[in-house]
DNA sequence: GTAGCACGAATAATCGATTATTTTGCCGAG
DNA sequence: CTCGGCAAAATAATCGATTATTCGTGCTAC
């Protein structure tokens, strides 16, 4: 029997490799927190659920691996991370490390094409309400994407690539980290910093967007662990 | 009949997983110049060479891919990358970038455990020769891990496991780019800047080591394309 | 009553073979 | 002589089944 039934949407899903998109549910699943951390990930009940033989399902949990959305247990499976505060706090301390002086450099280097990305980027998130009724608990897909996509923009200006992938890496940590730390609304003020590091942006003016993009971080921070200032240990 | 006896060495090897193993004898021929960047990693031909089924070769190729030592030209199979000078620069900003800042946070944090490494790492650095005489071309691979080891132990006082994964990660992406991009060998005064390193970070001066970490860095981007720093369009 | 072992079920890791796609070589039309 | 298409070979992607390891259970010895 030749029944190769191409899985298919009804948006014509095109042709790809099916371990991309198993591996593509597989990590939207992770992050929309359908499996809680420490949870394990089953090659067979996955492959059975998504129709697929094992060697795919395997394949998208090695790069999920790879990607730090998951953990591989040798000679027992896969599970999904288990996020402390400490990780959390890790991330976030990485993230200011790494974001700052990129966006340092962004606003110095960014032409003007990089601006009206900026613009655009903030106009598309000011204009996503961040809570949908549907999904009520976590804020929305669409929000969270226009939240990357307008942290991203700016941070494009630097033009270094091997930069930009670290950014990409740090940010997916973070969702999931947020997700499970129990911090996970954006808080009252977000919309105010981030019209600040726009317009600091767009003044070019590095110090003011350095300032405000550590503000903005660290108040994330600190709204999940409200005393962590004081050294551990 | 139970063939299975791996003997194992004295020091009980262990059972570890295959693609584990053919994952490690991989990413070192791809990193000791085995492969050049362009050529197809064909999982056949790997699979017949180490004597083990396509599955596991696919599975290193993947995790290969998450690391950036391998390529993944869908339905093209998988192959070394390419590396130009562009991205060789980009990833020397980037390690300037983030190890600077790191430098300082380990310089401020580290303890004495931390100190007494460091002095450790430096040793054997100092002592261990650049050039075997049987390896020709290319330094040591005592001398690589050695400096390796120097680098991330100076960083390590900063205690935060992101950073240290971005840095290895940068790390192994340098020492590949790195052997294909003309500038190989350790530049003649790298000796004294890495003294110089030492002592700056168990002065305990942030300062004076952040400095003596771009120094060194700079020249060996500097040494690769002495006419780089005219900023390309 | 409990510790330890044997056995069986569940699941991970690996394999050999099948199917789909791309590349290669050849032939004829223009 | 070159361009375009067709068939054959090579190779990538996927599958179904096999082997190895771990986990759970119940029995036995003490």
């Amino acid at each position: 029997m030749a029944v190769t039934q191409t899985v298919g949407g009804p948006a014509a899903a095109g042709k790809q490799m099916l371990s991309e998109q198993v591996h593509a549910r597989l990590r939207a699943a992770i992050l929309h927190g359908a499996h809680a951390p420490g949870d394990a990930l089953k090659p067979q009940e996955l492959a059975k659920e998504q129709g697929v033989s094992l060697a795919v399902v395997r394949e998208a949990l090695v790069r999920l691996v790879g990607e730090g959305l998951a953990d591989r247990l040798p000679n027992r499976g896969f599970a999904v991370p288990a996020f402390s505060d400490r990780r959390w706090q890790e991330l976030t301390e990485a993230r200011l490390t790494v974001e700052e002086p990129m966006l340092r450099m962004s606003v110095q280097r960014g032409d003007v094409e990089w601006e009206a990305r900026v613009r655009a980027a903030h106009h598309r998130l000011a204009r996503t309400p961040a809570f949908a009724p549907e999904e009520g608990e976590y804020y929305s897909d669409a929000w969270a994407e226009a939240h990357r996509a307008f942290h991203r923009t700016l941070l494009e200006g630097c033009g270094n690539s091997v930069l930009l992938d670290t950014f990409d890496r740090m940010w997916t940590a973070s969702e999931l980290a947020r997700r499970w730390s129990g911090h996970s609304t954006p808080h009252r003020s977000s919309a105010d910093e981030h019209r600040r590091l726009e317009e600091a942006a767009l003044t070019r003016d590095p110090a003011a967007a350095a300032a405000a993009l550590v503000r903005h971080l660290s108040l994330t921070a600190a709204a999940l662990s409200p005393e962590s200032a004081t050294g551990t240990s």
